[in-house]
DNA sequence: GTAAAATTGTAAATATTATCACAAACCTCA
DNA sequence: TGAGGTTTGTGATAATATTTACAATTTTAC
């Protein structure tokens, strides 16, 4: 790649995605960038401008044709494959991630679901059995699982941690409401109700 | 208020919070914006500046005294209160929402929840009964609820959001996986996981 | 009591991000 | 075919955000 492309541009991009496989679902066939960003209130010239990093995809005079720039946008994102994920923590937030069935077209699959608690080991959750968290480093190892969500406590989360990317997790979804340290190169995001909720609140009164 | 502070800064404080929180719950009375920056992965000068904005909250040669800076962030924030409010949807993820223990002692309360489904009308989720969905607009009014929860399929969100900002509400955190539009005033915040996943995936393979 | 160490608050400098504005390319339709 | 309408891609510009650097202040250690 001749740049690097920045973080926010690329956290965009998902957006754009979900924006156009609706437009696709109703049967268009074209979106402009003013359409689009109608849709997503984002201005037209930064949905061009965050494209364009990635080449000409639009067509002048007409704008992006919603099936390829899906395709592209999937490429870019890597979501051109399913990516088998591990989830653990089998309480209610854990149980539901495992459920849920927006994943799968989106390029995502959980494979797994890992507890401490021996009273949930062994449980089916939709498809899949509770195990034992012993066993989640070498499942991990065995399947090169590379992306790992995490609902569990805060004062577990830094621990399971260090142990998931040592055996190779370098993506992690963190619902745990604690920042949680990370080597270089392992990517995390996070996702605290709490801390949206707050925002939320700042405007309040 | 002299000077609109950027939403940028407003979206760190409920960090400093959580890490101050958390600091507090250890034992320290202290802490510095080095500390705190090296907790959080944030510079210390960044969050000087950021608090700066609301006064001369430290003390030069010591740092911030805790438990002064929680009650300063909370009166910020807004969350010096309990808010009221409800959920939007009765499956996994609202079931589980309004069983969430980490709700309270961040400034929040699931007040009710609500559902279409009548298979789900009636059930019991912790200590809440989920209500009739034709209820949910009272309720609101009568409550005078301003946060809604929406844990509800991306095709029922923009008008369930339109009918409750109609009745009131004025905070909305979203689950649907869409963008949705809400008039001048009214604030939102969204939460789709399958949208981190993939700035997670951009950086895999 | 004093000197050294620590830490804040902030002005200035730098870096990053978003918008503007428009030429170039394409589309539409008579 | 050609004129008028659209829309992209992108330099230039403007706006925002972050970092640097340091004086002012307080703490700590002896």
């Amino acid at each position: 790649m001749t740049k690097q492309i920045p973080r926010i541009i690329i956290g965009r991009l998902p957006l754009y995605l979900r924006a156009l496989n609706r437009l696709k679902k109703e049967g268009y066939n074209y979106a402009s960038s003013r359409e689009l960003g109608k849709l997503l209130d984002i201005s037209a010239a930064q949905i061009r401008k965050d494209l364009s990093h990635f080449g000409e995809l639009g067509k002048r005079g007409k704008g992006y044709e919603i099936e390829f720039l899906v395709c592209k946008l999937n490429q870019i994102l890597n979501t051109d494959v399913i990516w088998d994920m591990i989830v653990i923590g089998a309480g209610d937030l854990g149980s539901g991630l495992a459920r849920y069935k927006g994943f799968a077209d989106r390029g995502f699959k959980v494979s797994s679901i890992f507890d401490i608690d021996p009273d949930k080991i062994g449980k089916k959750i939709g498809n899949l059995i509770v195990k034992d968290i012993r066993e989640m480093c070498d499942f991990v190892a065995e399947n090169n699982i590379q992306i790992a969500v995490l609902a569990i406590p805060a004062e577990d989360a830094q621990h399971i941690i260090d142990d998931l990317v040592e055996v190779g997790i370098t993506s992690i979804l963190n619902y745990a409401p604690i920042y949680i340290k990370t080597p270089d190169g392992v990517q995390i995001e996070h996702i605290d109700p709490s801390v949206h909720l707050q925002k939320l609140s700042y405007f309040l009164k």
